[in-house]
DNA sequence: TAATTTAATTGAAACGGTTAACCACATGAA
DNA sequence: TTCATGTGGTTAACCGTTTCAATTAAATTA
């Protein structure tokens, strides 16, 4: 790497000590216009960048903020694969950028190597993606740094959050879709025992169910890996099953879309003979043949006030815990169909 | 955050100097198995993490790595949409850390921002993928940093680089479209102007065309965005074209999937009344109505290729450039038919 | 035994910033 | 005239490593 200009040497260019100059690159103590626009001139022309490790070695100013997206399977990179999460990660990383911070990003669960990375490196600051109970949450927050957590139901409230009511959510779709004269309705997603946000999902579903009068059946819960090729799985499943199910929920537009492949492939047309909702409202969905019909949340308004958040708490320190609930809405396409209910049939 | 071991305190417990415990670390120097146990002991006992901004301070050693990720179009998160880049990061990622170097991704181009960035944080080296010609190369060079570049079809030949052979892959993708019977075969792909691999694969489609003995037609080039959304743009532009187009070779499978639901949304159905050719290789392809017949790279070899490269050149920094061409394969599935050949035809 | 080599360890100077404490000087009030 | 007050700037210590040069101790050689 070529030797670079040090802070020492556009002061000693300027005419002036390189506190001077620290003052001026940071504001915080007043500088003359006059000398601070020699600095700034010299710094113009000597193209003088800091150096974030002696900043973050003196000053603990580092920003730098690490994201934590969690591995489904060691070694696998099925995070990756659903876009909901490129489009969280897009967001996050735009925004952090945009303030200045850069982002160090890692598909890991929060482990002790997490823990130290976060030491390592002096972590202004962590977003950790998703649920999941880790019995470093004691430990994380004893490095007193500050933490905000997206999709979590992390049982302590030591942390920020950003989520969405995902019970209510789930409760609206599979309302929906009861609605529209369903009573068989499956439910399609990720593990509901791991995942805190599939049991709030599953709770409103659930919740669903009972407000419409509808038992509750575990046959017409169908769990599986959160992906693409899961919801073709879970269409084959559906298939062969035979329980007369008109409709599915899916926790996830993946799964959803993956659905809609398998029953394709399988003869069985969407809407006509089984009906699909979707979750998350990904780009993709409109232009699914049958469009999906979908709860849309805010994703990235997720990863944006994640990062507002987060920089917010690290530029004042002993900042209230906040803990925000964003909206959804449900997008009506063309993967619900109204049917006839039992009730109506039987006349 | 808490306050933390030095390299001292453990020097202290241990009863021996700081430049020992370093060398212990680092294994540069020769140390006494006896005192490297003790360190090793003491370190253990107080989990000791040595701060990374300190060693890159001092000794110029930041294990980290950059990775660019081109963005299309500012401020959208294009990039983030095509699984294809999901996955190849995610590769990245995963390779990066089990070498115990981490990443900073950023999704923009090679500016002069980006070229602080690598000063700013020592950056030991720079993963960039995508082409696109940029006036910093020259700069990027002068900064001696270790860099490999991801399908990029830079003019000069100053920076490693992993590949695909894209004009041979289109090529045979094409070829093999025409050898199954089809003469009228569209070209769907981002904007061949603009970027290095679009340029290449349709090269091997024209000279695909040229070794059939086809004409040239550069009304069934259609050119857009790689996105989901433009194939099914660019389906509706092909049918309502009406050229009597019976293929479409498209330079990606994130287009080709968009493909299928354009023609699907129109009621021509794939691949009776046109058939379709996809690239990369993406696992949903093995799941969309029909099959996808694609052409298959190495997507997540391609990353940890580059990561193994890099890696070895910070580590080794006067090696000699590597250009890495890796190989790529057709997957034949459902979506590309055989048809009678006009000849056939007319007899 | 003295001189020389070798191996293991240490002391202290970087690295490039930040920041607390201090200082010189001007200003205005008592 | 004296004293507090404020302004704009400097000095120098410090952050936690790495690493060069120096030192010491032990082993080998003459």
């Amino acid at each position: 790497m070529k030797e670079r200009y040090t802070i020492r040497d556009v002061a000693a260019l300027a005419g002036v000590s390189n506190a001077t100059v620290s003052y001026v690159l940071s504001g915080k103590k007043k500088i003359s216009e006059e000398t601070r626009q020699r600095v700034l001139k010299v710094i113009e022309e000597t193209g003088f960048v800091p150096d974030m490790n002696a900043r973050g070695l003196s000053g603990k100013d580092t920003r730098l903020i690490g994201i934590v997206i969690p591995q489904t399977e060691p070694g696998s990179q099925l995070m990756f694969h659903n876009t909901f999460y490129s489009q969280l990660l897009g967001s996050i990383e735009f925004a952090t950028r945009r303030r200045g911070y850069h982002v160090l990003i890692s598909a890991t669960d929060m482990t002790q190597d997490y823990l130290n990375l976060i030491q390592e490196r002096n972590l202004a600051g962590v977003i950790i993606v998703g649920t999941y109970e880790s019995r470093f949450w004691v430990q994380l927050k004893e490095l007193e740094v500050p933490v905000v957590l997206v999709d979590s139901y992390c049982k302590n409230d030591w942390f920020h959050g950003i989520r969405i009511d995902d019970e209510y959510a789930c409760f609206m779709g599979t309302d929906y879709v009861i609605r529209k004269g369903h009573r068989r309705v499956a439910f399609a997603s990720g593990s509901i025992k791991e995942d805190g946000v599939m049991q709030k999902r599953f709770l409103g579903y659930r919740k669903a169910l009972e407000k419409n009068g509808i038992d509750y059946e575990p046959d017409l819960v169908f769990e599986d890996v959160v992906a693409y090729e899961s919801g073709v799985r879970i269409a084959e499943r559906i298939v062969q099953a035979n329980l007369g199910i008109t409709a599915v929920v899916a926790t996830a537009d993946i799964l959803a879309i993956g659905l809609l492949s398998g029953f394709y492939r399988r003869g069985v047309s969407v809407p006509e003979e089984i009906s699909i909702m979707g979750f998350d409202g990904l780009n993709e969905t409109e232009y699914t043949t049958p469009g999906l019909t979908t709860i849309r949340q805010p994703i990235s308004a997720k990863g944006e006030l994640a990062v507002d958040l987060l920089i917010e708490n690290i530029e004042n320190p002993n900042m209230k815990r906040v803990d925000k609930v964003l909206p959804v809405d449900l997008i009506e396409r063309q993967s619900v169909k109204q049917v006839r209910s039992e009730e109506e049939r039987q006349e």
